[in-house]
DNA sequence: GATAATCCGGAACAATCGTTCCTTAATATT
DNA sequence: AATATTAAGGAACGATTGTTCCGGATTATC
């Protein structure tokens, strides 16, 4: 009975995150949205609800599909995991051709307190980035990669910092050379 | 002949600026502004012009009360110095009760490439970081009191990246334990 | 006290904001 | 072919956006 849907859902969605994502929440209207999803104004209503009900499915989206992935625990080396997960960090920073830099970053700081469902997206975001780094760290230590002087929990808070810092560096400054060094300082951190 | 001022300027400016801050620029409008800064409308205008211009004003005054300061250039110790630095920006952090983070830092994932005047002024300011923190690294190194088998410009690149990370950590984790926890891994960083 | 500069209150502007609604066109299933 | 569901097009809503303008109140200087 049902016409098929025209449009992928999905694909909407995705573009409805690079806007987001380029341009930030308040910046970005839904004239915005309508001309750069390429649907129609009524259809982004019906599938999607309002303008905070699609943000936040956009924020998700970016947050599934950037976010921490247990990819890096399946190294052999969590040393190797670790290093790996670093340079990606740093590739995705580089191929950032328009300088959107990190959407979950970019909603830290664009909603402070006032967003209690972004809020919380981005605290799941950080946790699940430092349990991630924690048990790389934690598996190194028990591997002798590292040295088991620290915790692994203080360590990964330290080289969070580093790689969300030299983020900002990079909306400012497009030197990969300059990138790569602040990944290797931060990786000799924690040995 | 001309009547005397009834609001002071600074005072005024300062208070847009906390308003900016707090909010960012698109999501501040101008009667947040008039309600805020507590005068009239068109004093506003007449004092200050538009929003944009309102806006760099405000921000170059953070630049000069909060950015980059030759104070710590006169630590006899440049460690002591870097170390105070450090201390400062984490009380800083601390004390900043209602998440309103740091506004150069909020400016720079607001205005990607969007606005050519905020760029260059968030440029200048991290370039003035720069060269505060290589001063104060090389002199470390001059005095031994640094080992001086890096270069104190990568080490810089490094600090500033751990400090604006512990920032943006700050903004979603109010520990201070694990900002100084985060600092004193920094300082060992660069020793 | 007259003059001139400033501040204030508030109305008004066109433009844009997010959102809703109605009508028409298209198509997969019955 | 009839039906039901979806997409599209577009007008319209009230609210808010940034900005301008005018009239009146205030006050330091002459």
């Amino acid at each position: 009975m049902p016409r098929t849907k025209a449009f992928r859902r999905e694909e909407a969605l995705d573009r409805a995150m690079t806007l987001f994502w380029k341009k930030g929440y308040h910046a970005t209207s839904m004239q915005d949205l309508v001309d750069g999803m390429g649907i129609n104004r009524s259809s982004m209503y019906d599938t999607f609800g309002d303008k905070h009900s699609l943000f936040l499915e956009a924020l998700a989206t970016y947050k599934k599909k950037f976010g921490p992935s247990d990819y890096y625990l399946k190294f052999h080396s969590a040393v190797e995991g670790i290093r790996t997960l670093v340079d990606d960090y740093i590739k995705e920073i580089i191929s950032d051709s328009d300088n959107k830099g990190c959407f979950i970053l970019n909603c830290t700081t664009e909603f402070s307190d006032e967003d209690k469902e972004v809020n919380k997206l981005l605290r799941g975001n950080l946790s699940d980035f430092q349990k991630l780094l924690t048990s790389l760290i934690a598996k190194g230590q028990q591997q002798s990669e590292l040295n088991d002087n620290k915790d692994p929990e203080e360590l990964s808070d330290f080289l969070i910092a580093g790689l969300q810092g030299m983020r900002m560096i990079a909306l400012l400054v497009s030197d990969s050379k300059r990138l790569k060094t602040i990944g290797s300082n931060l990786l000799q951190g924690i040995i």
